[in-house]
DNA sequence: TGCGACTCAGGAAACGTTTCCTTAACCTGT
DNA sequence: ACAGGTTAAGGAAACGTTTCCTGAGTCGCA
């Protein structure tokens, strides 16, 4: 840069002006691109950002469960629409709902002076959220509520979609529903559970001890509880799976033991194949892009300056009938 | 760090090298540490990486085709588990195959000086890799080989994974192999189409007018494609399909046409839920975490000092046999 | 005991910018 | 024509670090 207003025969600060943008003497101006280019100068934001009064790094850091997950990579890819175009990076990492990831991740981008954070949470770091938060950082939580200060939310209607769910089955007939759940520990196997819970409780249906099974991770384990709870002495007629892996596990369990089109199976959260199937798979569908899109959106309004309390938005759950949850309960006529 | 020094009545060189870990006094340094914490003092990597003198940022760029897509985020996952336990962080973005978002994202990264680039090109801004590449920054490529001085690249065996899946075909009596691909644009879709036709020419099969199509894109095109050579006068017994969308739209075109327990079909790339079809889809896979692993691994060399020629690793794909590849030509006996 | 070599901490310069402040030139109004 | 005001560019300081260099203190050896 110094070279530069050498060759151009101005002065430093000249050169800054050109750059910025900031209005100047066409004449010293072409005078000045001319020698950036014959030097091939290229700006430095990390210097600039360094000096500038408002620290702006125009990056965003962002704390996803895990980058390859679909559900993450998809609001992820929603982030970076929302935010490319004002040219604003991403910086991305997976929490793999570890806390000392989350943590780690935290940290990082703290310190790298991100000017914003959206986050995955895992509901185990709240407090350096807050701590991070009071210090001027704008957070918004995405798919998983968190109450925090200052901090913005974007979940879905989790417990709404569930009983959606559940009512659509009881309407078909079904009584005996089994639920799979994942961890506890997460705050959207919670409201899903609840959401189960509830709705069953609303429509007068007994939950029966063995028909739900919660605190499942990974598609193994799905496939186990399915086909304890399948295979046990009274089988349930209907099956609602609280997440992904469990959804494809609880499939595979159904499919082996020849049930697929006996018993009927809802999942939460959609797949690209699920239509393919036979019967095609009906899901309690999110969409992982409006989430990305609705967190951006709060984000960039803090960047704009918005520093009131935090927005909380939720965003519905979306029932897509393809077959497998619309198999009536035996002994109940079609429709 | 002017105010740690303060506290802590010692130099500022002393408090930047208990930072670094630079062998101090034990008692200046217990110093030190107390002040920072009481005074919540942050280290700042971005001025660290201004003045330090190999003006490492400990952050490495990833342009990606889009960061959703499935085979793009596993590559993703693996960057990060290779680099993460170095505290490298990942800045990531998608180009869309599209040059201009690629150049943009390169400009960017090289602008903020990441240590070095994993990068699946678009194949049409070579030439500013290769500039970038002369100014010092390691690159690799991914998935698609690059002709550049100094990069290295890994890619798969695109040609020999579909010849595989050719001569297992022709083995189990087909001939009349119809064949799907993605744009021509793309060196994997050539590659794969090259594969195709030199080992039909190798088995002296040859390609009917029709049952070859390139230039498609998308899961429609697939499946238009499809059901066009499917419907027309002579079908063929046998499909392969090039792309993960095309795979997906040409099964759903064999479904709806109810063909697909009859017409043997593999696909390129593996999916989720492939073997919860009926019949399971058989594919040709690829390991997008390997890709990811060994570009990690030629990167970080690089940034350890290996400054000679690229490198190039090609990785093997893997044929996975579930049933649709396995179907026999009608009129040939089991087996 | 005195001198040279060595160790270690502090001060200052530097990294590439932006921003503040000064200075010079120009313009306008009386 | 001169004074006051306005504009625009240049110089220097500052951002938060690291690194170079200097100086002081210590140790060993003659």
């Amino acid at each position: 840069m110094k070279d530069v207003a050498a060759l151009a025969g101005v002065g430093l600060a000249t050169v800054s002006r050109v750059i910025n943008g900031t209005p100047v003497d066409p004449v010293l101006a072409a005078q000045v691109t001319e020698a950036a280019k014959r030097l091939g100068y290229r700006h430095d934001p990390t210097a600039s950002s360094l000096r500038r009064s408002d620290r702006r790094t125009r990056t965003i850091g962002l704390i996803l469960e895990d980058v390859a997950n679909p559900f993450s990579s998809l609001l992820h890819r929603a982030v970076e629409d929302a935010t490319s175009e004002l040219g604003l990076l991403l910086l991305a990492g997976s929490s793999d709902e570890d806390p000392e990831r989350e943590r780690s991740l935290l940290g990082a981008f703290h310190a790298r002076r991100v000017d914003g954070l959206i986050v995955v949470p895992t509901g185990q770091v709240d407090d350096e959220l807050q701590a991070v938060r009071r210090q001027g950082m704008p957070i918004v939580c995405v798919d998983r509520a968190a109450e925090l200060e200052g901090v913005d939310t974007v979940t879905v209607d989790n417990a709404e979609g569930v009983g959606d769910a559940v009512r659509r089955l009881h309407a078909l007939g079904h009584r005996d529903i089994a639920f799979l759940g994942d961890r506890t520990s997460l705050w959207t196997a919670r409201r899903r559970w609840e959401g189960f819970v509830s709705t069953m409780a609303a429509l007068s249906c007994p939950l029966r001890e063995g028909w739900v099974r919660r605190d499942l991770h990974g598609e193994a384990a799905g496939e186990r509880a399915a086909r304890e709870i399948l295979t046990g002495g009274t089988p349930p007629t209907a099956l609602v799976t609280g997440q992904n892996l469990l959804t494809i596990g609880a499939r595979s369990a159904l499919q082996d033991l020849g049930l697929h089109h006996t018993i009927a199976h809802v999942g939460f959260d959609d797949f690209e194949l699920a239509n393919l199937l036979s019967p095609p798979l009906s899901v309690i569908a999110q969409d992982p892009k409006a989430l990305g899109r609705r967190a951006s959106e709060l984000l960039l309004s803090r960047l704009d300056g918005y520093d009131g309390p935090g927005r909380h938005v939720v965003l519905p759950t979306r029932y897509v009938a393809r077959g497998s949850g619309e198999i009536t309960r035996p002994g109940v006529g079609t429709g």
